[in-house]
DNA sequence: TATTGTTATACTCTATAACTATA
DNA sequence: TATAGTTATAGAGTATAACAATA
């Protein structure tokens, strides 16, 4: 007889908690004027791995048009710059600001504050064999680790 | 100076995995007509926890309006029945039919294949440390965990 | 004609508000 | 008058489709 219980999967548990750290993300970003889709544009251009808007949108998984709407909104906050790409006029290259690095700065720290609510009941060692065993499967599902 | 990248906290990777995971399990279950919502109230039902549809909303912290349409959509394939308390003719009670257990079986087992793809690259007592150190997380943020 | 970015539109999920029936 | 459930409506988030500029 199978008794296995649907909350006990790591499926169930890590679906379920990443909603609520989501959730929890989210609300500390909105001091800021962002949501996590912002700030994962912001990591991306960080790490260099994409620019023109097209080669973000393929990267991050979401609609092309979806993209213009967080560049729009960053470049608001004066967070991107727009250049147009002198050798293709269509494209548009995203330029992380000075402004920007500073609000992916802020965002981290946000994310590291949360950490330590989140990792309050676990020994130091726990916390980091969690974070980096997490670090594989992130990798494993082609999610950026660092 | 501060180096720390936002993509190796345990906020960000819990909140992208969480994602990635969620949207597998999801696919997984639109073949038997479900959302993870549904499987979510299943596993209310089966727990005891809750039966009323408002004592339901409160424990998934959705709302009641919500629980309505789940219900709705559970019931047209068999897995609960709506029962009226007769001490109290307003209240809906939810029961898991035979149906709706061996559904949510099946769910279950859905979950643990997915386990097995996510955790391919760990050593077994890497997957099971993981899990339990995530059901320690769940437990602290008021998620079921069994 | 194909591609990049943009705009217009539509769809999914979920919440809030209005309503019905019981209490 | 208050509460459980339901229905109607609205909002957030994101995708798809139509369009403009450039190649």
């Amino acid at each position: 007889m199978n008794t296995v219980k649907l909350t006990s999967t790591l499926a169930f548990r890590l679906g379920t908690l990443g909603a609520v750290v989501s959730e929890r993300f989210s609300a500390r970003l909105a001091a800021h004027g962002l949501k996590p889709k912002h700030v994962g544009l912001l990591t991306v251009l960080e790490s260099g791995t994409a620019t023109s808007q097209l080669d973000i949108a393929k990267l991050m998984n979401v609609a092309p048009s979806l993209v213009v709407s967080l560049a729009d909104r960053l470049e608001e906050l004066g967070a991107v710059r727009r250049e147009r790409d002198p050798f293709d006029r269509r494209r548009q290259t995203l330029a992380l600001t000075q402004e920007g690095r500073e609000l992916l700065t802020v965002c981290t720290r946000a994310a590291a504050e949360l950490d330590t609510e989140l990792t309050g009941d676990l020994r130091p060692e726990e916390a980091e064999a969690l974070r980096s065993v997490l670090g594989t499967l992130a990798r494993h599902s082609g999610l950026p680790t660092d």
